[in-house]
RNA sequence: GGGCCAUUAGCUCAGGUUGGUUAGAGCGCACCCCUGAUAAGGGUGAGGUCUGUGGUUCGACUCCACAAUGGCCCA
């Protein structure tokens, strides 16, 4: 049966439509590795940074990750930021040289390469153990790159730094010999971190905490007869009632293994102490001192026991008193701190200077003598007498908690959890332990003051990163540079066989600086000293020439916090950097360290930004961990997701706070992606007879095309200054709003007709094309930096000719050249959106878009600009006809039916029929058809 | 335990430098339209005690204090 419909021409040929290569569907994770493998064959990179070499050099300086293991999205959210950044200034036209570096000393590598091989430390060869490190940090080295290169971020990845690397262990036996030249390095003994597992120092970094179950003991420190005498004296009255009954001060420690090298009982000087008499259930009787405020929660340990309060005193008039050690053959100086607490315990705290920061300074303080009988792997020495030999974290508290029963100075035990300090990597407790090191002091030449009075000149974001910052550097303590591995650079000191003394000379170690750029610092370990030391060096102090090598390492910090020497200072790389992008947690890490060398050696920062990005949690806020399983590797994420959409969510989270990851999270920004994607495939489709002879000069371009290319222009504008101020999310915003708002619901959907119905060669739709294309262009640009993969994928996409002076998206300019858009065309421009909405919103009720026709009434003030439009008003709020009449105020929109009958081909209501031989369609319809057709 | 940061619709975020009518957008959701952007596009709508409690004020989501939750750093 043969319809109407069917009889009718089909006018659908007859149109300009969309037609691109480039898919509506990404499929991002099958294509985006092929992309990766096309930029690296065309040197996509190196080509712009090339273009841009004579411009002014843009440096972002790499924080180096720990080369150790996979990629989390930590990583993908730092490496990525840190690329979208470099990409917008590229594209900025600048010299954004962008060389990432690797953190590969250390002690994780030594810890998981020793796993690895199934041995301890002390049975490998050094020389052996760190080529064996060498080939584990490369190995992730390996890892890690790759997967940079597969989130698609630009870098130099061929050369990257490497701490690892002879130069760079050249650099910072430099820094230390500039250090020691300013003598800012000293040796001195300091309670450190000291992992008896892993046998080293460890630096605060290296410290994290764990809930922990220790034994809390009560212990009574004895007194004999004067001792008694003397401490009863310190108390108002009491004496009478005391009678013969033993006395000792009732002390307070979850360590009991620290109690051998407790050589004071610390008191705060302002609590009130009472001298008890305590009957215990089994009727005997003794007295003890401690503090009042306790009493009630130590009778409560034994029920049963009463006592009563003879006298009291002050923490500060004990001091100076004297007990017995309940079992070292020594004494016990009472003695006051101000850390003393009367929430749990006794108010009366052990203390042992060798074994803790604060014991260490009241021990200093009050002239304590410093012990520390436990060795490196948590042995008790000689010194600790009876107990030499147990290992203090397994059998020392068991053993010394039962003497201390057997001789009955353990007066009450329990278990005691709290959060306590283990290592980071082996994860098991540490110890403090008062050993000799190498420290970097900070008030040396008022550094501490220089670098706090240098914050200010640094541009923080966000803001509070500047007082952030001050806080580290005023409670930063001198910097243990020591450590007793073997992967890692040497600190190139030396120790004098005649007189003992330490030397670390500057000159020394710019020789052997040298030595390690030429041999690697191995040779530290493969050479005798009388080969690394200058040939006419002597002791300084005595003049021997009897020097051995000391057989420490620097902390990594070190390593790492002396990159910007490295790295940065040549003319390509010039220092300082230009910014630093890293998580909030580098404020006490690489920024802190960077700027405390750089401010010692070079006497300015290393950076003049500084940006701080949150922590990627879980969807519910919560940090991520492996054990947690809330953990999202960066690969995973990327097979799944696509690296772009990735990117995406980069840009849709405030970077600055914490940010959320999770299924549902990425799932919503794929949509955006779509939209993103398929407003440009649209833009493209309608370029696909373009070329550059058909590009309409700006003064010739229809009036609704000139303003879309202003509204363009300023938003290229507002995301270029937002790009190059990190506010990043202010680009993803403009950008949505932009491509839904102006775009989709209002220009592309006005423009459609003129499109698809115009002559192909007409000057109407030339115009229309003109401002696609430099839609498409800024949009790209735009794009780029975050959507690297996409934008790349749609300038392929565009006609050839087009493309012809840039091979790649990343050869376009951020924000093309262009005149300032005009305030009135951008409010006008604005205008007509309002005026296209208030269309939509009526033809839910008086009829789709062309089937009505208006009549706008404008006062004064807009009648010109809305007159200059001529026909573009009607076709931008798609209408079929319209009337400009003069009105009162404002501008008021009436909608009616529009007159004439819908064309077959335009859809629009006019007179059909002019043209004889086609009936059905408008005249213009009629003659685009028939020249068509002729 | 201390310092800093965050907390606005189911999700991601705006917002208001100096507190003032019905707190916005995108995505998702529901419904409708289109079928010449079509595994697209357009419209309409539902959805928020702006973490909580006090306080300042004629008036606070916006200022102050405290608290809760979470995060980072430190102990």
């Amino acid at each position: 049966m043969a319809t109407e419909a069917t009889k009718r021409p089909d006018y659908r040929k007859t149109l300009n439509l969309p037609q691109t290569e480039f898919p509506m569907k990404a499929d991002l994770p099958q294509r985006e590795p092929a992309r990766i493998a096309w930029w690296a064959e065309r040197r996509t990179y190196e080509r712009r940074l090339e273009a841009n070499a004579g411009a002014q050099p843009w440096i972002l300086h790499d924080g180096p990750p720990y080369a150790n293991g996979g990629l989390h999205m930590g990583h993908f959210l730092n490496k990525v930021l840190k690329d979208i950044f470099v990409k917008v200034h590229l594209l900025d036209g600048l010299a954004a040289r962008f060389v990432p570096g690797w953190d590969m000393h250390g002690l994780p590598i030594e810890i998981e390469t020793l796993k690895h091989l199934g041995v301890h430390f002390r049975s490998v060869p050094p020389a052996e153990l760190r080529e064996k490190c060498r080939e584990r940090a490369l190995h992730w080295l390996g890892v890690q790159r790759d997967l940079f290169m597969r989130m698609g971020c630009f870098g130099l990845w061929e050369t990257p730094y490497r701490t690892i690397d002879p130069s760079f262990e050249g650099t910072i036996v430099d820094a230390l010999a500039e250090l020691a030249q300013q003598k800012y390095l000293y040796k001195g003994l300091r309670s450190t971190y000291w992992c008896p597992t892993d046998e080293t120092a460890l630096a605060e970094a290296e410290i994290e905490y764990r809930d922990h179950v220790s034994p809390s003991v009560y212990v009574r420190f004895p007194t004999d007869a004067a001792q008694r005498d003397d401490l009863l004296a310190r108390f108002d009255g009491g004496a009478e009632e005391a009678g013969e009954l033993p006395l000792a001060v009732l002390c307070w420690t979850t360590t009991p293994w620290s109690l051998p090298g407790t050589v004071g009982v610390a008191f705060n000087p302002a609590a009130e102490y009472g001298l008890f008499r305590f009957r215990h259930p089994g009727g005997g009787e003794e007295l003890l001192i401690f503090a009042t405020a306790l009493l009630e929660s130590v009778l409560a340990l034994v029920p049963g026991t009463t006592a009563r309060t003879l006298a009291t005193t002050t923490g500060e008039r004990l001091v100076g008193g004297i007990v017995r050690h309940p079992f070292m053959d020594f004494s016990v100086r009472l003695v006051d701190a101000p850390y003393v607490e009367l929430s749990t315990g006794t108010g009366a705290v052990t203390t042992a200077p060798g074994h803790g920061p604060e014991d260490f300074d009241t021990g200093v303080r009050c002239g304590l003598p410093i012990i520390t009988p436990v060795d490196e792997s948590g042995r008790f020495t000689a010194e600790a007498g009876p107990f030499q030999g147990l290992h203090v974290l397994r059998d020392a508290n068991a053993r010394i908690i039962e003497h201390l029963r057997a001789s009955g100075m353990l007066y009450f035990q329990l278990d005691y959890e709290h959060s306590y300090a283990h290592c980071w990597r082996c994860h098991n407790p540490v110890i403090f332990r008062a050993t000799s090191q190498w420290f970097m002091a900070l008030d040396v030449n008022h550094l501490r003051r220089r670098i706090t009075d240098q914050v200010s000149g640094v541009a923080w974001h966000p803001a509070w990163g500047e007082e952030r910052m001050r806080q580290m550097i005023e409670n930063h303590p001198d910097w243990c540079l020591s450590r007793q591995r073997t992967w890692g650079t040497p600190i190139p000191a030396f120790d004098c066989g005649e007189c003992g003394k330490e030397i670390l000379d500057a000159r020394v170690a710019r020789h052997i600086a040298n030595l390690f750029r030429e041999h690697g610092a191995v040779i530290w370990w493969t050479w005798e000293a009388e080969r690394l030391l200058p040939a006419d060096f002597h002791c300084p102090h005595c003049g021997s020439a009897k020097l051995t090598k000391e057989m420490n390492i620097v902390d990594i910090w070190f390593e790492s916090g002396v990159t910007h020497l490295a790295v940065l200072g040549s003319r390509e790389l010039p220092w300082p950097a230009d910014v630093y992008l890293e998580g909030s947690d580098q404020y006490r890490g690489w920024f802190r360290s960077n700027l405390i060398t750089a401010v010692a050696i070079k006497g300015a920062p290393p950076y003049r930004e500084v940006v701080s990005t949150g922590w990627v949690v879980d969807p519910d806020g919560r940090a991520m961990h492996k054990s947690a399983g809330n953990y999202i590797a960066a690969d995973g994420a990327m097979n799944t997701y696509g690296a772009d959409v990735m990117r995406l969510w980069v840009a849709s989270v405030d970077y600055e706070a914490d940010v959320r990851v999770g299924t549902s999270i990425l799932a919503n920004v794929g949509e955006v992606y779509r939209n993103l994607r398929n407003r440009v495939r649209f833009i493209l489709g309608n370029l696909f007879d373009f070329t550059p002879e058909a590009v309409v000069a700006p003064g010739a371009l229809q009036p609704l095309d000139r303003l879309a290319v202003a509204a363009a222009n300023a938003l290229a504008d507002r995301c270029a200054a937002a790009y190059r101020e990190y506010r990043l999310h202010d680009v993803y915003l403009a950008l949505s709003a932009f491509v839904n708002e102006d775009l989709s619901a209002f220009y592309l959907d006005a423009l459609k007709d003129r499109l698809y119905s115009s002559a192909a060669g007409s000057p109407q739709r030339r115009s229309a094309q003109t401002a696609l294309w430099h839609i498409a262009k800024t949009l790209l640009a735009l794009y780029a930096p975050v959507l690297s993969f996409t934008a790349e994928e749609a300038w392929q996409s565009v006609p050839a000719a087009l493309r012809a002076d840039a091979d790649s998206v990343f050869f376009l300019m951020l924000a093309q050249a262009h005149p300032a858009p005009a305030e009135a065309e951008l409010a006008l421009w604005e205008r007509l959106k309002s005026l296209r909405s208030q269309v939509k919103a009526q033809s839910e009720v008086e009829g789709k878009d062309f089937e009505l026709r208006a009549v706008v009434r404008a006062d004064a003030q807009s009648m010109d600009a809305l007159r200059g439009l001529g026909d573009d008003l009607r076709e931008a709020l798609v209408l079929s006809a319209l009337e400009l009449e003069s009105g009162a105020e404002g501008v008021q929109l009436t909608l009616a039916r529009a007159d004439g009958a819908k064309c077959a081909r335009c859809w629009k209501y006019r007179e059909l029929g002019v043209d004889a031989n086609y009936p059905l369609i408008c005249a213009p319809c009629a003659e685009v058809v028939r020249s068509l057709e002729g």
